[in-house]
Formats: structure tokens, sequence, C-alpha cells
DNA sequence: ACAATACTTCGAAACATATCGAACTGTAAA
DNA sequence: TTTACAGTTCGATATGTTTCGAAGTATTGT
């Protein structure tokens, strides 16, 4: 991967904010594995206190940087973690690692 | 770790000239492995085209992130990657990636 | 059709960041 | 002891980010 696209990926998760949504999301698509490993919005927006249009804000530069993907469930929305690009940031942190 | 430090280590690197000169001195820690796994900045300021007021902002805050590790010798400056931070990192984003 | 819910878009305010040039400090070398 | 070099600090500017409230869209339930 380029440098490009690894920073762009660092300046999605370096606000706190939305780290801890990735996170939740990450954390939600565990607990529902069985059904197809998805996080609605709606449920975990309640433990962030920061008005809708910021979620929304945070969402998008998340899917913006492949971190997530979101998807329409009639009135809600479903977001779940895109594995393989937190694998390929894994893979380049872990060269400098060693 | 707390999100709130991984935070801070994802927006230091989440600028494109930032990561950049991490990674130069990550690769120039690996080049001198016989001596000491250090890098001067002098030898690598040449490959940016930023001004030094800047390059030491941004070395400043890698430091201030603890992901690198910085040191006077004589007149010219040494960095070296701090490891154990970039592998704290590492740790977390891998409990995601399974 | 109407109301309610879930989320998005827009515009603005407040704040943070990147970058620069000029002036400064510390070190080494002539 | 001057000069040159490496890097820092300061102040300013331009640009980007976070967040909000108000208004908008889409979907579901009454």
């Amino acid at each position: 991967m380029e440098s490009a696209k690894l920073s762009k990926i660092m300046k999605a998760l370096s606000n706190q904010t939305r780290l801890d949504l990735y996170l939740q999301i990450a954390k939600q698509n565990e607990a529902n594995f069985e059904t197809g490993c998805e996080c609605f919005i709606s449920d975990i927006v309640g433990s962030f206190n920061i008005g809708a249009p910021t979620i929304s804000h945070h969402l998008k530069e998340l899917a913006n940087a492949d971190l997530i993907i979101t998807e329409r469930r009639g009135k809600f929305l479903a977001a779940r973690i895109n594995r393989e690009t937190i694998q390929t940031a894994n893979a380049i942190l872990s060269l400098i690692e060693n």
C-alpha cells in the first residue's frame, strides 16, 4: 500500500469520537456474528453524547476510508467493519514493529 | 490501551508528510542496525520538500505521541523508532482484524 | 394522508493544523 | 572569534475539522 492510503486510514481513526464509533461497530459486529455481523447505528448512538448530524458525518468519513461498509435497512442504517482495510494497515505497521 | 492513546498515535500518523517522515526514520533505523538504529535528520530532510521549521514541528508531534525518540548528537539530531508504541497500537488493531 | 422515526444535508461558528519566513540557539570548524 | 551549519521558536496566514441547529428526505406505522 502507498503511504497515501495508510495516512487516510490513520486520519479516519485519529479523532477520538470517530475511533470510538469504529470500535463500537467492531464490537457489535462480533456480538452479532450469527446475523451477518451488522451493527444498527440507532442501537449505539445513545452511548455517544454528540448530535446525529455529527455521527452521520463521522460515519461517512469512516466509510470514505473504507474502514466500514454501510447499508440501509429500511428506516435504519447498518454498518459493518471492512476487515480487508484494517488488515492491510496492520500488515504495514507490522513491518515496522520487527 | 485506552482509545485515547490510540487516537493520539493515529493522529500523529494521519498527516501524509509526518507519516512519510516516520516511515523514513524506520527505514533508516533498519539500514543502520549495526550502529544503534539511528537516523540523522539531516540525512533525510533533503527528500522532503518542506521547510526546516515544519520538519521540526512534525518531529515534535511524533515524539509527543511516543512514536519516535530523538537525541542530540552534537550539531545533529538523531531519531529512532519507539517500537513499544507501534507494537501496542498494532496489538489493538489485530483484535479487530480477526 | 398523517405523524413519527432515522438519518442526511446545509450553512455557520469555533477551533485546530500545516506551513512559512524571520529571527534565534547551539555546535563545530576555520 | 568569526563563520557556517543544524535545528528551534515565534508570529502570521491559510486551510481543514468538529460540531451544531435547522431544515430536508426516506421509510414505517396509524
